[in-house]
DNA sequence: CAACATAAAGAAAGCGCTTTACCATTAGGT
DNA sequence: ACCTAATGGTAAAGCGCTTTCTTTATGTTG
C-alpha cells in the first residue's frame, strides 16, 4: 500500500542505502543513478517517513508551541505568527493551551518530549520553572516568549514590557489624568508593565498611592467589567484605565458606557497589544502595539537555528512596543 | 542518555519483550514481574518513544487541523475547543493556517501525511477537493468542518448555514427591514447561509433584488467597511445588513458609525459566528451562534471513534445554530 | 603491466518498539 | 506416574530509514 523506500530501490534495481544517499545528497552517487531513482520516487509519488527518519536520529520538524489561550487575540494572533514562520522553514508547530495552568504545561512538555519534538516555544505563563529546567538539562532547545528569564540562560523573545508601561503611563500622563485605574493579572509580564508604568510616575513625582490600582487576577472580560465598575462607582474615581491587554480594556470601555461615562472625556483607556479588538471597538483603542509578526518570525529563528546548530549572536531579543494613539485617550 | 525499553529490561532482569507487554498490559505476565517492571519505569522515568511505536504501525495520537486563518476569531475559538477536546483523549493538534490557499492545503496534507498523523480535521474552505480525496483514497480518517461534501462519504461537523441563514433573515424582516445588504466571501457555508436568507425572503414575498446585495470577496475588516461604506451612500440604500461573519459585522457598524449612522435605529447590523467579538463591538452585535465547544467535540469524537476503529451512528452531525440578539439590531 | 587511488554502489547494523512464534515450567486430571 | 494444559517468559523478525564499512569496477601512474 504505503511505498516505502524498498519500492523505490527495487524499481530502480540499486540498493535501500543508494536511494537514501540520492534523498540525503550524500556520499557518491553517480549523474545516471541519481536521476533514475529522483524519476522513480516522483513516478512512484514516494515520501519518505519522517517517522522512521526520525528514528534514526534526524529532526521531526515539528515544535511544540505552549500558550495559555487561543482564543485570546493576542495568542491567537501569535501563534498565527509564529507558525507562518514555522511552515517558510519547513517546521509544523503542535500547539497546546495551557490556561496558565503548571500542571497542563507539565503534561503538555511531558507528551511533547515523548514524542520527539525538536524544539518548544513557551508563550505560557511559566510561573512554575521546573518544567523549563527539564528541558534545558536535557539539551532540548526552548525559547521563552514574552517572558525573561535571567536565571537561566535560555533564548528569549519579548516586547520591552518596562518599557511599553511607561509608554502608557507617559501618555495618560501627558493627557493630563493623575488618577488611574490598573487591570491585570498576576503575570510577569504585567508585572513589569506595572514597574514600568510605576517608573514614569514617579519620575513625575505623582503620587502612586491611591492612584496606582492593581486589581489582581483580572483575566476575562467579565471581570474587567465588573472591576472597572467598581472602580467607577468610587467617589474618587479614576479618570484614566490602563489595562494590561485589549481585551481587559475591551472590557473596561464596556463598563464605562454602560455607566454613561463618555471616552475619553470622562474616561480615558489605554490598552496593550494592539490586537484587533483594538480597531474593533468602538471608540477605538489606544494600545500599546507588539511587534506581533517580528516577534513570531524571532521565535522560530532563533529556535530552528539552534537546532540546526548555527550559532546565534544575541540569545535574547527584545522589541520595542510603540503607542497606537487612538479614540480612547 | 536516553532511557529505552532496553534499559527497563536489564535493570528489571528481563526481556524487552516482557517489558512491552506491561507497558500495553497484554499477554500473560505474572503481577510480581510487573510490578517489578512498573517501579523500573517509575525509577528511571522512563517513557515509550511514540516515534519508535509508531514505527510499528500504532497511532501517533496526533491530528492535523487545517484551518483558514488562527487571527479569525472564530476559527481561534474552534482551534481552541479541538485541542480541548483533543487532550481529554490524549491527542494532540498540529494546526496549519491554509488562508483559503489550496496550494497550502495539499503541501500541509502531503507533509502531515508524512509525518503519520492520525487523521485530519479539515476546517479550511476547500473548495478544491483533489486534497481530500487523497485522504480518502489512502483511508485516512477526516472529519470536514462547516462544510458538507455530499460527493463523498466523509465525516463531517458543521452548524447548519441555511438555517442560520434563514434566522436571521428572518429576524430582520421581523423588524421591518426590506432592503438588505449581505457581506461575505465566496464559501461554500457562506453560499450556503445566503441561500437561507434568501429562502426566506422568498418565502415573505420580499423580492430579492435589489434588495439582497451579495458583495463577493468580501474577507477582511477594511474591505467590509469600504464596502458598507458604498452600500450606504447609494441613493436606495440597505437599512440592515447581514454579515457572514463577526469581523465582517464589526467592520460594517465602524463604516456606519463614520457617517453617522444609528445603529440599529438607521442600519441594523446582523453578524455570524457570535464569537467574542459579538460583545466587545458597540453596540453589541446581533449575531447567530454556532456551538462552537460542540463543534470542537465532535470533530474529536467523530475523528477518534474512527482511529479507533468504533463504528459511529451518524457521521455527519449538524448543529443548530441559534440567534443572539443584542443591540445591533 | 603491476600497484594503487578513486569512484560507485551495496551489505548490514542499528534506531526503540511490537508481536508472533515458541520454549520451559508447573499444576491438574485420571 | 504419565499426559495435558495452562502459565510466564523469551528470541527474533520486522517497521522504514541512515550510515559505516566493504566490495567491486575503473582509472592513473611510474
Amino acid at each position: 500500500m504505503k511505498v516505502t523506500i524498498y519500492d523505490i530501490a527495487e524499481k530502480a534495481g540499486v540498493s535501500i542505502a543508494t536511494v537514501s544517499k540520492v534523498i540525503n545528497n550524500k556520499g557518491r552517487i553517480s549523474v545516471e543513478t541519481r536521476e533514475n531513482v529522483l524519476a522513480v520516487m516522483k513516478e512512484l509519488n514516494y515520501r519518505p517517513s519522517i517517522i522512521a527518519t526520525a528514528l534514526t536520529g534526524k529532526n521531526t520538524n515539528t515544535l511544540g508551541l505552549l500558550i495559555p489561550d487561543l482564543a485570546n487575540p493576542f495568542f491567537a494572533e501569535l501563534a498565527r505568527s509564529i507558525e507562518d514562520s514555522a511552515k517558510d522553514l519547513d517546521y509544523n508547530v503542535v500547539i497546546c493551551n495551557t490556561d496558565y495552568s503548571s500542571v497542563k504545561e507539565s503534561e503538555y512538555i511531558d507528551l511533547l518530549i515523548q514524542k520527539q519534538v525538536d524544539g518548544f516555544i513557551l508563550a505560557s505563563g511559566f510561573e512554575q520553572m521546573k518544567p523549563v529546567e527539564t528541558l534545558i538539562e536535557r539539551n532540548i532547545p526552548v525559547v521563552i516568549v514574552a517572558r525573561e528569564l535571567p536565571e537561566f540562560a535560555v533564548m528569549s523573545v519579548a516586547n520591552d514590557d518596562y518599557y511599553g508601561g511607561y509608554l502608557a503611563a507617559q501618555h495618560l500622563v501627558e493627557q493630563g489624568h493623575q488618577y488611574i485605574g490598573i487591570l491585570g493579572r498576576d503575570l510577569w509580564s504585567n508585572r513589569e508593565r506595572i514597574r514600568g508604568f510605576n517608573t514614569y510616575l514617579e519620575e513625575q513625582e505623582i503620587p502612586l498611592w491611591p492612584n496606582f490600582k492593581y486589581i489582581e487576577g483580572v483575566e476575562h472580560v467579565e471581570e474587567a467589567i465588573k472591576e472597572t465598575r467598581r472602580l467607577l462607582s468610587d467617589a474618587k474615581r479614576p479618570t484614566a484605565i490602563f489595562a494590561c491587554n485589549d481585551l481587559l480594556a475591551a472590557g473596561a470601555i464596556r463598563a464605562a458606557r454602560d455607566l454613561d461615562f463618555e471616552i475619553p472625556e470622562d474616561l480615558a483607556i489605554v490598552g496593550y497589544d494592539d490586537t484587533s479588538i483594538a480597531t474593533i471597538v468602538q471608540p477605538t483603542l489606544t494600545s500599546v502595539a507588539q511587534p506581533i509578526p517580528e516577534i513570531g518570525a524571532a521565535c522560530i529563528s532563533l529556535i530552528v537555528n539552534k537546532i540546526q546548530g548555527i550559532p546565534v549572536q544575541n540569545k535574547n531579543l527584545k522589541f520595542n512596543p510603540t503607542l497606537m494613539i487612538r479614540q480612547s485617550t
